[in-house]
DNA sequence: TTGACAGATGACTGACCGGTCAGTTATTAT
DNA sequence: ATAATAACTGACCGGTCAGTCATCTGTCAA
């Protein structure tokens, strides 16, 4: 990712946040970047394109985060308050982009969007049971889906505070006091509410979605416009015949797939391929 | 408020839900109306004071029907119980345009959409506030901000996942279980995190914030271009001239305030002023 | 010094949107 | 039946914005 790349994504979501995506124009971007309007274009395929960028460049952050706090050696409950703190620090530094985004119906890109916001919704969700489930046993399985939407409402409110006390607030006091309320909660559970189908029902796929060739072959479709490498577009169409003859042959794929190492705008979709594979 | 209007008002509603307020051009809404672009013109003064319109419609609902349960002859668990239920039902019901307008940045009106926006807030904190002391006794007065920040948490947390099963779940049962996990965190209540103060500057105005007298005559002047009725603009123009003397006279204003009698439009304005004199 | 080329620029284009208004149709009054 | 009024229509306008492209600039090898 080039320094360039890097300063429109950052002042781009601060705009984002501050005003909303449909009110930032791209002379706006790149007046605060202090480069011109044309030059924005040789970094993003389009305005929409920046979008995905953004919210890649921040959700790989949070999931590195969450990822991380697994190999810390610190007991069960003090990796859980480092669950909250780091939300609350990512949230925090990156303003209330990603909840913008989260929130705002009106997401330019629907296909290619949702897929990274389910794989941070499902690695945010797998993070939390896990943790709940070492914290307090597995007792509490049958009230998982409960204690997710509990907390992750808990969670909402306080960052709502967060993000208009920016930096004043002691996040780790926070992520005890939380952990500390979620304790009364777990002791005092009596019967579910909720049931696993509702949570994935909700759009958030929890389990392993079964993808089809048509999906494939439409996100190829997309993604094909956002790409100009000659080599990875040549790759791109022969997967696309490939999957498109009823015995598709799983090497001539999988060695397709190689050529996209490293390359960011198609990592969603070699990820997708590459589960369809096995 | 006529039959026009409110067809506007239920089918615009419904598409900045899915669409946002922004990507829906007056032409989508007047389509789904049936009717031709000018006739909404005809009903509204832009697309701006539809949404205001909006906002008000749905939120007085809301603040009316959270006004009627101090009516009920139940007891303050039951109360608590159905201040739940009616936020399911009015926020189910209105689809999320209410919390996507709560949340998004990009809100058109700011100046007159702010006092609505506040006054809900207000209501509905206040309404908390008496429900949770009469529940739990006034032990429970320094965790207030702690505990209506969960509570709005937990709230929203299951509104989102109500709003993807719309109709389908039972909001009484809901409403007893939340109530439940609040019993169990007031059960398990140490050292409170939140001050008022935070929350305070959290734009939330819960305390009664003073008016300027030149704060009122930029909001006479942005209604003045809402309106378009005579006898109401001298109405305005008169106040207006009397806010601009020093020693104003509160009978000449009380007195013109009287001719507002009925009419949406100016209500906001006239309860400023009301509050004002006062 | 030159020429060639990648990177950068900003004037330009076409699409779209909020809002207007001259003209049409429906309704009511006389 | 006719006039008067109200309700409605859709072509049109000014303005904005995403995206394009002819042009420029700095660099460096020959």
């Amino acid at each position: 990712m080039s320094d360039k790349k890097i300063l429109i994504i950052e002042k781009a979501s601060e705009l984002f946040a501050k005003n909303g995506f449909d009110a930032t124009s791209v002379q706006e971007i790149t007046d605060a970047c202090g480069i011109s309007k044309g030059s924005f274009y040789l970094s993003f395929k389009s305005k929409e394109s920046l979008l995905f960028s953004i919210f890649e460049y921040f959700s790989s952050k949070l999931i590195e985060r969450i990822g991380s706090i697994y190999q810390m050696e610190i007991g069960p409950r003090e990796r859980f308050e480092q669950f909250f703190v780091i939300q609350f620090e990512e949230i925090a530094r990156y303003s209330d982009f990603i909840l913008m985004q989260m929130r705002e119906q009106t997401n330019p890109i629907n296909e290619d969007m949702l897929g990274l916001m389910n794989d941070m919704r499902r690695k945010t969700y797998e993070a939390q049971e896990s943790l709940l489930l070492n914290l307090y046993g597995e007792d509490i399985k049958e009230h998982m889906t409960d204690l997710v939407v509990i907390l992750g409402g808990i969670v909402k409110g306080y960052i709502e505070i967060i993000v208009f006390n920016k930096g004043s607030l002691d996040y780790m006091g926070l992520a005890h006091y939380i952990v500390e309320r979620i304790d009364s909660i777990v002791n005092g559970l009596s019967k579910p509410f909720l049931t696993t189908e509702l949570l994935a029902g909700n759009g958030m796929c929890l389990g392993n979605q079964s993808v089809t060739t048509e999906e494939l072959l439409n996100e190829i479709k997309l993604v094909k416009k956002e790409i100009a490498d000659e080599d990875l577009l040549i790759s791109l169409e022969v997967i696309e015949q490939e999957l498109s003859i009823t015995n598709y042959r799983k090497p001539v794929i999988s060695g397709m797939l190689s050529n996209f190492k490293n390359n960011e705008q198609t990592e969603q979709l070699v990820r997708k391929l590459k589960k369809f594979l096995n």
